[in-house]
DNA sequence: CGACTTTTGATTGACCATCGGCAGAAGTCC
DNA sequence: GGACTTCTGCCGATGGTCAATCAAAAGTCG
């Protein structure tokens, strides 16, 4: 019925289930000779091989075969306002090795890029692949992700318009995919918690406020990739709140990491959250507010939007469940029953590796696809 | 390149333009004989009639090949609270013919489906064609377009969980597609005024408040096919307004036209629409007010979703230009200037045949698939 | 250890869709 | 009317897929 190229063989691979040959004729429905072929062709390049299953009904045992996730490496990586991640996956988005470090995103393009390309390097040397699929890259502001450029972003001076894809791909000779830090960790969550669900919405509390919007199990990124900015939808109890956008009345300026911290007279989201973990009750309060704020915007989305899981990611999230506490008190109280009845709000479980898990997956969906696979088994 | 199937090639045909099979050649890459084995498939069937025109450059005039929209009917059908309107449209989505009627919905489905069907055979009579390829209907409710049943719908007794496919694919035999009727709207719009626009908003202020998603250009349906329901986001004005719905500070409940008839002591929305276009001062500062409302619901909407367009449709928006002004008011002021810069507020061009319409461009869509086209093509 | 079972790899001819060339048809231009 | 151009239908060549067959491989079972 479907038509089965090796890239399209390779897709029904891509789950990790080993499979004989006996169990591939009957799903795609080809011819036994046929089938051997398009798994030859696979093997030769080893996106897949053969693993000992010795379920032997009486006969021969059949030999399965498996996905290859070490076929290649993909280069992953999360930039942060101030910090930054890189890793190393498979091709199953595992992780091999990472490396985190404090890098101010303001020092501009070149600088942070041949940052990652160094630390990039250091990885790979300890790596026994060497086999660089594709990069992944999340920036913390709108991106456009066809050309792989920021547009306008506040808080990266000398990014605008750079052109990242061809900077990084004319040292690496990959395909490289940008795309906004809060997008990929929506994917990264979707994909790694949430696979099944069709709409989800990922909300990352950190200093600033933002979402990540998956509908039909794909990233919405908007007209002008800047769908998901939340943080500065305005809300009645920010009203007197100056907003780092310049803007009164942001959700950002009162329910952001900054505004807890100027609150509590300490200097950033973490130290928020190390007073919240050392029981300080006013911090847990201003917390769960913060929660309730976010709920406040979040509730008006949920009946336009009508997800079936909300993901609480960010920073803030990390100081126990106040936050998400707050967000599902207003969600589940305001919103239509019809549409939360079945919502599921839930805690992010990569937590801080969403970024590189959803920049690698972002890489991956991309090499794996069966055109893409089809060219590379047919040249070198 | 591409695999050019007889359906894949008629997709290549559905804009309407006409094509010789040098054009055609070019386009899709296979071999004269092989396009001409397929443009005879098609044209066995009628999906394509060849056209004279004899732009001969010296040698002899090609036959130029041209998608015929009369090969099937559509039956599209769009179903309100109070008013029902049925059409007849070719596969270009070309209504041929249509009747409008006051038909309540609360009368239930088998009344109301009946009449839709009785009103169909009287259209189907008066055409020549004959040949209806699939029904299309929109409901005033949420719907699950899967299974084709309302789910909970406030304003509809007797339809939850009704087996509308079933029960009219058993009269007709025909794929039959339903949906809500602000959904079908958005399609519409989306289909006959910006086609190439990737994500669009469709607001319908009428009696009520609702919205339908145009994300990729498709629809987001939701969780459970309510997205959209923007009628009942809490709005600070509304505080101490009852909504029909039982709530207390619904947009709608301020902003709909049943809040502003009550406000103005008249009847329904029409009337409303009437004092307005009569020069009522009251009315028209009411309409632009209640178009302020819905902007500062739209506004947190523009933030998140970040669309290129949003289309004002439904009753109140035909008295003239003052609910679109409010919302123009309020969402340019309001959104972020990234999100609004390339943003187009505009007025709805199919007005109330939105939605047949759009019953119709979704039920073509789902006929003209290639693989759909293959299948039928293939058998009978 | 031998009989039996089942998978695997290789080979074969049939089949079908596609391709490319060729001759005839249907025009234009001089 | 004849030369020329361009389109169209027809036919053999081509290449990938399929079903069938067979011998070898690699197990289990008595």
């Amino acid at each position: 019925m479907t038509q089965e190229s090796p890239g399209a063989l390779l897709s029904i691979l891509r789950d990790g289930r080993a499979r004989t040959r006996a169990d591939l004729v009957q799903v795609t429905g080809l011819a036994r000779s046929t089938l051997t072929q398009r798994l030859d062709a696979l093997l030769d390049q080893r996106w897949i091989l053969p693993v000992e299953e010795a379920i032997s009904s009486g006969g021969r045992p059949a030999t399965a075969f498996a996905f290859n996730p070490r076929a290649r490496l993909v280069l992953a990586a999360d930039l942060g306002v101030t910090r930054a991640r890189v890793a190393l996956t498979d091709l199953s988005g595992a992780v091999l090795a990472e490396h985190a470090a404090d890098l101010p995103i303001d020092g501009g393009p070149e600088r942070c890029l041949t940052w990652l390309l160094d630390t990039a390097d250091d990885l790979l040397t300890d790596s026994d692949i060497s086999d660089v699929g594709g990069i992944g890259l999340g920036l913390p502001g709108p991106v456009e992700h066809r050309s792989g450029r920021a547009v306008n972003p506040p808080l990266m001076p000398g990014w605008d318009g750079f052109p990242v894809t061809e900077w990084l791909g004319a040292k690496i000779d990959a395909p490289v995919l940008v795309d906004n830090d809060v997008n990929i960790m929506a994917l990264g969550e979707h994909r790694a918690a949430a696979p099944d669900v069709e709409h989800m919405i990922f909300v990352k509390v950190g200093t600033g406020i933002g979402c990540g919007i998956v509908s039909e199990r794909r990233l919405h990124r908007g007209a002008q990739g800047a769908a998901g900015d939340i943080g500065h939808v305005r809300v009645p109890a920010a009203d007197l709140a100056l907003c780092r956008c310049g803007n009164l009345g942001c959700l950002e300026a009162i329910a952001g990491g900054a505004a807890l911290a100027a609150r509590l007279r300490v200097e950033g989201t973490r130290d928020v959250v190390r007073l919240v973990r050392g029981g300080t009750a006013e911090a847990t309060n201003l917390v769960r507010e913060s929660g309730r704020e976010v709920g406040l915007v979040l509730a008006s989305i949920v009946n336009f939007f009508n997800p079936s899981v909300i993901v609480i990611g960010g920073d803030l999230a990390e100081a126990g469940e106040h936050l998400l506490a707050g967000v599902r008190e207003i969600v589940y109280g305001r919103s239509l029953p019809l549409a939360t009845q079945r919502l599921d709000i839930r805690a992010s479980v990569l937590r801080d590796r969403a970024g590189v898990s959803g920049a690698a997956m972002m890489v991956i969906e991309h090499v794996l696809t069966p055109a893409s696979v089809d060219r590379m088994v047919e040249f070198g």
